[in-house]
Order: structure tokens, then C-alpha cells, then sequence
DNA sequence: ATGCCGGCTCAGC
DNA sequence: GGCTGAGCCGGCA
């Protein structure tokens, strides 16, 4: 993916405040040429001592995707003041408008 | 170059 | 809303 790509990736995740959570795909959006995909796997591989707040990325249906970090990134938001109701999803509110 | 595997999404049921 | 199947496309061996 090209650098320019994932600057931008960054720079919209980094925007992203405590307590707010946004979705790949909307992430894709914002982005010129990248996909939902792309970003996860952007996210993914996130250099090693990287500040973002890449828990705040969401999947479209706003749940966590099940990954291995899903547990990790469920407490990091909840210690934001996230709130997943009984099916595990996060309330339409909590999502960063562009 | 090729193939396989994903931190996804969307349209149909 | 939940489940499924099919696009999609970047990383990595």
C-alpha cells in the first residue's frame, strides 16, 4: 500500500478522540484509494512503538473484529468510557463523524 | 509472478 | 438483527 495511503490512515486514526471509535470502512473512505480491508491490515501491522489509538477502529457493524488482540482492544476502550451493549456492539453515538 | 490468508463490507435471505 | 457468500486488495512466503 502506498506510504501516502497509510499517512493518511494514520493521521485520521490519530484524530480519532478517547471515548469515540470510528470503522474501517469509513476509515477507507476518507482515504483515497484504500480499502476497508487495506486498513485493517494496516492496522495490523502498525510499526512497533506506534502511539495510535488503533482500538478506536471499529468494524462497520460496530463490533470488535475477532482478532487476537479483541480482548485487549474491548478493555482499552472500556477503560475510555465505551459502553458495548448485550450483543457486544458499540452505540451508534459513540461513532467520530467525519 | 503466484497463491493463500486476512482486524472488511455489502447484498440477499 | 443474524448468517452466508462473494468481491476486494494488500502483505508475505
Amino acid at each position: 500500500m502506498r506510504a501516502e495511503i497509510l499517512e493518511q490512515i494514520y493521521t485520521i486514526v490519530a484524530s480519532v478522540p478517547a471515548g469515540r471509535v470510528t470503522t474501517y470502512g469509513r476509515i477507507a473512505r476518507m482515504t483515497e484509494g484504500a480499502s476497508a480491508r487495506s486498513v485493517g491490515t494496516a492496522m495490523r501491522t502498525l510499526p512497533a512503538g506506534h502511539q495510535l489509538p488503533w482500538h478506536r477502529v471499529i468494524g462497520a457493524s460496530r463490533r470488535l473484529a475477532d482478532h487476537g488482540g479483541a480482548g485487549r482492544q474491548r478493555e482499552k476502550l472500556q477503560a475510555e468510557g465505551v459502553v458495548f451493549d448485550a450483543t457486544g456492539r458499540v452505540p451508534a453515538q459513540r461513532l467520530w463523524p467525519d
